[in-house]
DNA sequence: CCAGCTATATGATTAAATTATATAAGAGGA
DNA sequence: TCCTCTTATATAATTTAATCATATAGCTGG
């Protein structure tokens, strides 16, 4: 560990969708993200990474291991399978690809994110609505 | 405690934004609904579980001791105030109040929110870009 | 040989969601 | 009177997960 650590509550606060809001801690949609990711082609955690800041999602290099954390316990509940890929120069990886179960968790997420999404809307409205009637 | 329990894991699984999706935990909005709520009006606790059923969040019996307990942090952290309602027949109320300290609390989730919105509108349209390509 | 980037991993701590339960006032019926 | 239901607040105990912090290692370029 040569860097410093920086505290992501200092750094991060109005950020993407994974990370900071007021609430200080993330939402738990990290599993949607990287099953959508995992379900475009097998990919290992730290390609994962960019990918999420590609999303608009900002991750620091200290979630990573967040990130592995999740690759971990998704692993455990069926929803991927990793092996080694050896055969290239550097450190080498672990890639994760999805599984038939992992296809249909991501289904779920996807109506469960429809639905928040139609209801942060309302929320949003009726947040205006407030203002409107102030003024 | 007369009523049996019914178990939120079993019975509400596809429903609000503050509670059930594959995750299996509630996401962390439960503050800013709250804040929302309470920005309209002084309220008590018990009145606040039939709102965010009115919102679309349908809440069970049970999670208004998770309401309460929101309530007694924001609370401490200054985003509301309460005072004993004892001025009526039956049992008596704790009415919230929200402070200067929790509108600005409130426009912070707006932020937020209005930003989460966005990027699960992004997730979802890759979902769907991902389903379309498969065909 | 050191710094920096790539890459995986996990111990420790802290925050919060969930389950379960306790208490009590009043209303209405048997 | 007793029983049940609804309204109302509260918190202990448990479990899950987000965050902070750190360890390890391969390779590249200066």
């Amino acid at each position: 560990m040569r860097s410093k650590q920086v505290r992501r509550s200092e750094k991060t606060k109005e950020r993407g969708i994974c990370c900071h809001y007021p609430g200080e801690r993330a939402p738990r949609f990290i599993e949607a993200f990287l099953l959508l990711i995992l379900s475009e082609g097998p990919i290992h955690g730290y390609m994962i990474l960019t990918k999420l800041r590609e999303m608009g999602l900002e991750y620091e290099a200290n979630d990573i291991g967040y990130i592995y954390r999740n690759l971990r316990r998704m692993e455990k509940n069926g929803f991927v399978v990793s092996e080694w890929d050896l055969g290239r120069r550097g450190p080498s990886r672990r890639v994760y690809s999805i599984t038939e179960e992992g296809e249909q968790r991501l289904d779920e997420w996807i109506k469960s994110l429809k639905i928040m999404r139609k209801n942060l809307g309302l929320f949003l409205r009726r947040c205006n609505e407030l203002k409107k009637n102030r003024n």
